[in-house]
DNA sequence: CTAAGGACCTGTCGGC
DNA sequence: TGCCGACAGGTCCTTA
């Protein structure tokens, strides 16, 4: 029985990973790890030299900071984890047939795998040790669902900005976990055009931009939790959150705003070189 | 410090 | 059918 679906893009922003980190976590912990594969010298970026020496190595806890999935070993070592645009996992009682970008297989001792899968290998895997701070996740801003985070810390951190507010809520210096598509989502819930200048965005707004955040993102997160239990098709790909949730914008060019008493058509535009979608009436 | 653009990769889709 | 360019959900690095 394999618990992976076939063919199936990935989608990572927030609610993907946080998806991909439960389907994870309901599989791996308490299980040791007794091989990992690498089939390549890395993604991104070279595999660390010590990778071998998390085998015989207990899986304690999976964490995600960011879009990051850390995945907490015996022995104070964490495996960190990107799945970049295409990276995902599969899951598999018995390792089926390798697939073209099968990059890391990790082997538990109870003879199911993780598999590592990530055609276009904009992915990160590294370890690194707890106490230590991993360099990727030095910068970081704050999660948007905790309290580190809401609309006075958003306002003071965007008031100088003179780019769009759609592409500074993408910087995840600013705040992590919002990507291309969840950045058009936000902003239609909110009423704000992306093209507005950050620094135009006043207090009131950037309040709504949080209440907002939190709601479209905790509905994606749930969305994607509900396929987690279903059982059925226990996948920590994040397609099928996507799927039952649905876009109010992207991906949606020409057809109508779901506004109730707007007849407006979806608009298309393009933020640093990424797709933007937006209704000109709805948002201001 | 900020902002803009290129770079990294493969796969898919639409047009000719 | 084949070829070719555009584009895809991320983020780091360089340059101004």
């Amino acid at each position: 029985m394999s618990f992976s679906t076939s063919g199936c893009e990935n989608m990572p922003e927030l609610p993907e990973v946080e998806t991909v980190c439960r389907g994870l976590a309901g599989h791996l912990i308490g299980k040791h790890i007794v091989k990992i594969e690498l089939n390549r010298d890395g993604l991104r970026f070279p595999f660390p030299s010590n990778m071998k020496s998390i085998e015989g190595l207990k899986i304690k806890s999976i964490n995600r900071r960011a879009k990051y999935i850390l995945i907490e070993l015996e022995n104070n070592s964490t495996l960190l984890v990107h799945l970049g645009m295409t990276g995902r996992f599969k899951l598999e009682n018995l390792r089926g047939t390798p697939e073209k970008h099968d990059h890391v297989v990790i082997h538990l001792d109870d003879n199911s795998t993780a598999v590592y899968t990530d055609p276009r290998r904009f992915g990160i895997i590294d370890l690194f040790e707890r106490g230590q701070n991993h360099p990727l996740l030095i910068k970081l801003g704050p999660e948007p669902l905790s309290s580190n985070w809401d609309g006075e810390i958003l306002h003071s951190s965007i008031k100088n900005r003179k780019s769009a507010i759609k592409s500074v809520l993408m910087n995840q210096h600013v705040v992590v976990g919002i990507g291309n598509i969840y950045a058009s989502e936000i902003l239609y819930r909110s009423g704000i055009s992306p093209n507005r200048k950050a620094s135009n965005v006043s207090s009131t707004m950037a309040n709504r931009i949080h209440k907002c955040t939190v709601e479209v993102l905790k509905e994606a997160i749930d969305s994607g939790g509900s396929t987690l239990k279903d059982g059925q098709f226990v996948d920590v790909n994040g397609k099928l959150g996507y799927f039952s949730h649905g876009f109010s914008v992207y991906d949606r060019e020409g057809e109508m705003c779901k506004n109730n008493n707007c007849t407006n058509i979806i608009k298309k535009s393009i933020h640093q070189g990424r797709s933007t979608y937006h209704c000109t009436r709805c948002q201001r």
